[in-house]
DNA sequence: CTACATTTGTATCGATCATTACAAATGTAG
DNA sequence: CTACATTTGTAATGATCGATACAAATGTAG
């Protein structure tokens, strides 16, 4: 009983190639005829790999997670709460910029309304991730007094991958590397840039710094 | 010669039926046949009166605009900067969460990704009026002394923007009236909250205020 | 009432959508 | 070399896409 004839193409450069093509178009405006003309593959071997379009986008996405995850474990192994929040802010600002023709975030762009709902509803729950690594970050920062105890984990999580994701927007509408920097770079602002300023009293509080001080 | 037969249904009416598709599905994801459905009409009637589904989607457009532009002339005419800010921002998480089945911002909804490129074009666009718009608004800001000069009215522009957009986003994942009021909250943060303290000197500075100080 | 202009509903257009039958091609295992 | 398992390219599937042809319906103007 024989293996069978082996694949012509190579997995991974295809689902790169098609993430390219979804992170431009969207699910939707990503047609099989266009994702296979990307991939140069034909259809049936597409469908024999990947089983459907939205199985093949789920491998798109998997790929764009083992390609981000990196990045983001570096941002939430900084030794501060401070400088978590300050490098995934400044990667983000560098990835947008740099990486290709000013797609943005691909958990975006793939699909943030779609004609099915388990698109938006699959990008969300993967974006939800982050935020949730963060939170956790964030909380572990208090435990070690890194963050004030009054400040609110879920809340400040939240704020970073607002602005995160609306730098990605930005970036779609053509945001240069400067501007992508300065929009982190103010955002940083509500982080106290060190402990010590982080109880200096009153002074802060009366500035609205970002966290609630004792 | 006759007027021909009168239009059995109402024009704005049927705009804002079609609005609640394309806010939810986009624009890619919405079919003819869904909005017709919506908008209780058949097809030809939606070609006579709109000559497309991109002249539908322009009219959904100019709608929404026309919707919205009172919130951002009122956020606009507030007496600071500081005010302007917080007020587009507060009156965007008041809309966000209570408005309909969390669906964000149209304009960022209707068409960030597209089998065509005209229509994220189009969007980014109008978008990019709402940028201007508090650009100006905050370099007017500066010339009456409300802002500092040393702030760069373009960036803090578009880092209020961005952190709109990304609560619209975070309103498409689900989150609440309160989680999005918190997100304006900590974004606030960066604007001194007051003249006083916008020259209160050193201190300032050293504890990473949004506007730097002379 | 007649002539005209426009909308209406029905029914359909070709194009494209995602998906798949099928047989030739191509490998491995015995 | 033979038998088998899988992929390949070709071609086509029914469904749905956006967009219309057409005639009946319905209004206004004279």
């Amino acid at each position: 009983m024989g293996m069978g004839r082996p694949r012509c193409f190579d997995i991974t450069e295809a689902v790169d190639r098609a993430m390219e093509v979804f992170w431009a178009k969207g699910y939707d405006g990503a047609s099989i005829a266009e994702l296979t003309r990307a991939m140069g593959i034909n259809s049936p071997s597409l469908y024999a790999a990947f089983g459907s379009k939205e199985g093949l986008f789920r491998a798109v996405l998997d790929r764009y997670s083992d390609q981000r995850v990196q990045f983001l474990e570096d941002a939430l192994n900084e030794p501060t709460a401070r400088g978590a929040a300050s490098s995934l802010l400044a990667t983000a600002a560098r990835l947008y910029a740099e990486e290709n023709d000013n797609r943005g975030c691909l958990l975006v762009q793939g699909g943030l309304t779609c004609g099915c709902t388990s698109i938006p509803e699959e990008l969300a729950k993967r974006r939800e991730k982050v935020e949730i690594a963060l939170r956790d970050r964030f909380a572990k920062a208090i435990e070690e007094g890194d963050l004030n105890g009054h400040a609110n984990p879920a809340s400040l999580a939240r704020y970073v991958i607002s602005v995160l994701t609306g730098m990605g927007i930005q970036a779609t509408g053509g945001a240069s590397r400067a501007e992508l920097d300065e929009i982190a770079e103010i955002a940083m602002q509500v982080f106290p840039e060190s402990k010590e300023d982080q109880f200096s009293g009153a002074m802060i509080a009366k500035n609205s710094a970002a966290i609630p001080k004792p």
